[in-house]
RNA sequence: GGCGAGGUAGCUCAGUGGUAGAGCAGGGGAAUCAUAAUCCCUUGGUCGGGGGUUCAAAUCCCUCCCUCGCUACCA
């Protein structure tokens, strides 16, 4: 675990020209779980996302929209604050790089960099292919019929330059392979880190970093004909937030250098070679780890607006549940691999572990409690050894799933939770309460004890990934609101006999299987 | 082409030298507190092909086949 107890973890900011999809969701979601769960674990967490703005892609929208660039991006980025709020996430700040802050703050990384002497005033030349509006690479290209270039799209192509302020990157591959080296960790999953490093070995060009073609980006301190490139002014949003250039500010002190950037795996290369040789140029530490996730397919299909097969965050929640959906997005296939989406593996994901596992666990449990002990918590007596085995179970499930939360691995920490409600499960079947009740009362009010106290912890481990449901849970088990933190697992924190308990209800309604209509 | 990852039960995958594993699906049984949920037992695999090292290989070496990533400036 790190030394200090601050964590600052950052979505990708979204470009507003994408409508939202899941692939939106499942960063958000994923980086929600991690910044409550060490929320919950009484780490100072500040949870970052935002919307990026800026390039000629937004300017063309907007004018195809009719609208003002501004006002276009008000609306598209307003659509994912409404998702997130839509998701339930705890982000502390939403940033737009439109934002006065932002333009503040990217305009200094440009002069720290320009002052350190990494930034200079060069020509961009290159086959561009009006038709296109993209650039092409000579091996990309072809001899068309009257022997003129033409680009794999059929467009003629043109030899273009223009001026351009270029960064010095080919200076920083050194320094960027010595950075990896020192911190092993910087890049996950470990594949991905090989892909970037043997990039970076292969040499590395200086990055031309300002356009002139168009006009919907921040302006280049002291060269008003140019604009930043628009990864120079997206990345530096996970400075601006903190309060930078003023290294003093207090958010600055308190989070920067950044703990986690989530990022999915298409943009891995601008967080993990551009990104920490910006910083560095720009005498500021990089992140402490990016992290690239993988992608969704839709019943085996990859996601594409002409196969009309994209999946609609807000078409799952109405679906499954909000909850559910958090869930099995992360409980699917292993984070940072790609995985599939089909619906009746969903459904059967979430019948199997959160309506039949653990739901009806916690229903069992209390509606037995509220029929045969007058809807009060019993007082346990003398723990037997296979009490003692299931408390220490999911007491033991902290310490473990906080391991696996340290490096991100969701699916593995999701797979800890639940073993310990399969154990659960295993306890009450085989200590059958039910037969107690009339052999021996004592002992069936430990039994209910014991099986309350588990359901506890484990509605506190979860809570992270589905929290309106355990917080049910937790209100059917009368536990405070002041109560609901990790600190609260274990002895210290335990139920106490006598509780009056409110009338049970179930969390995780059982879904209905697909029809299997064509 | 180069570099990298991977090919293990019907499906998704774990397992990196010592008698082939899990979940789901399939089959049988127990129990009846519960959202017909739960629990127990069980069928099923020449671990991509071939060769080699070893007392012993899914695991190490060689080779071949197949799949997927990366191979720079739209984001």
């Amino acid at each position: 675990m790190s030394d200090r107890r601050s964590f600052y973890i950052t979505t990708p900011i979204y470009y507003v020209n994408d409508k939202p999809h899941i692939g939106h969701a499942y960063t958000t979601i994923a980086c929600d779980v991690l910044a409550r769960f060490w929320r919950m674990d009484g780490r100072d967490v500040y949870f970052l996302t935002g919307t990026d703005e800026h390039g000629q892609k937004v300017e063309k929208s907007a004018e195809a929209a009719g609208m003002d660039p501004l006002a276009f991006c008000d609306l598209q980025s307003a659509k994912f604050r409404e998702l997130a709020a839509a998701m339930n996430i705890s982000n502390d700040d939403f940033i737009r790089t439109t934002e006065p802050r932002h333009i503040a703050a990217s305009q200094a990384i440009w002069q720290a960099l320009e002052k350190a002497g990494d930034i200079y005033l060069g020509s961009y030349a290159g086959w561009y292919a009006v038709r296109d509006e993209a650039f092409y690479a000579e091996d990309e290209l072809t001899k068309g019929p009257d022997s003129r270039f033409v680009a794999p799209s059929g467009a003629p192509v043109d030899w273009v330059e223009e001026p351009s302020y270029f960064f010095r990157l080919s200076a920083w591959g050194d320094r960027l392979l010595a950075f990896y080296d020192a911190h092993p960790d910087f890049i996950l999953p470990p594949g991905k880190r090989n892909e970037v490093v043997s990039f970076v070995k292969g040499g590395l060009k200086d990055l031309s970093v300002s356009r002139t073609t168009f006009k919907w980006g921040v302006p280049v301190p002291g060269a008003p004909d140019h604009i930043m490139y628009v990864w120079l002014d997206a990345l530096t949003n996970y400075v601006t937030a903190v309060g930078y250039p003023d290294k003093q500010a207090e958010l600055y002190q308190r989070f920067w250098p950044a703990d986690l950037h989530m990022v999915g795996k298409d943009i891995l290369r601008f967080h993990t070679v551009y990104w920490p040789a910006f910083l560095m140029a720009a005498g500021v530490e990089p992140p402490k780890r990016v992290f690239a996730h993988g992608w969704w397919t839709a019943e085996g299909q990859k996601m594409s607006k002409t196969l009309g097969n994209v999946i609609d965050p807000y078409e799952l929640i109405a679906s499954y549940g909000l909850d559910q959906v958090r869930y099995v997005l992360l409980r699917e296939f292993p984070f940072g691999n790609d995985g599939d989406f089909s619906r009746k593996s969903v459904i059967t994901r979430i019948n199997g572990e959160l309506a039949n596992g653990f739901g009806n666990l916690g229903q069992r449990t209390l509606s037995f409690i509220a029929k045969n002990a007058e809807g009060r918590l019993p007082e346990p007596g003398r723990l037997t050894e296979a009490d003692q085995a299931l408390l220490q179970h999911v007491y033991g499930l902290l310490p473990a799933m906080r391991s696996e939360m340290a490096s991100q691995a969701l699916y593995q920490a999701l797979q800890l939770w639940v073993e310990a409600v399969n154990a659960a499960n295993r306890y009450i079947d085989s200590e059958a309460p039910w037969s107690l009740r009339k052999t021996d009362p004592e002992r069936m009010g430990t039994v209910l004890w014991v099986l309350a106290e588990a359901i506890r912890c484990l509605a506190l481990i979860i809570h992270p990934v589905v929290p309106q449901a355990a917080d049910r849970l937790l209100d059917q088990l009368a536990v405070d609101s002041t109560a609901r933190s990790f600190a609260a697992i274990g002895t210290s924190g335990a139920l106490k006999g006598g509780t009056l308990l409110p009338a049970p209800a179930g969390i995780f309604p059982r879904l209905q299987d697909p029809v299997a209509a064509a």
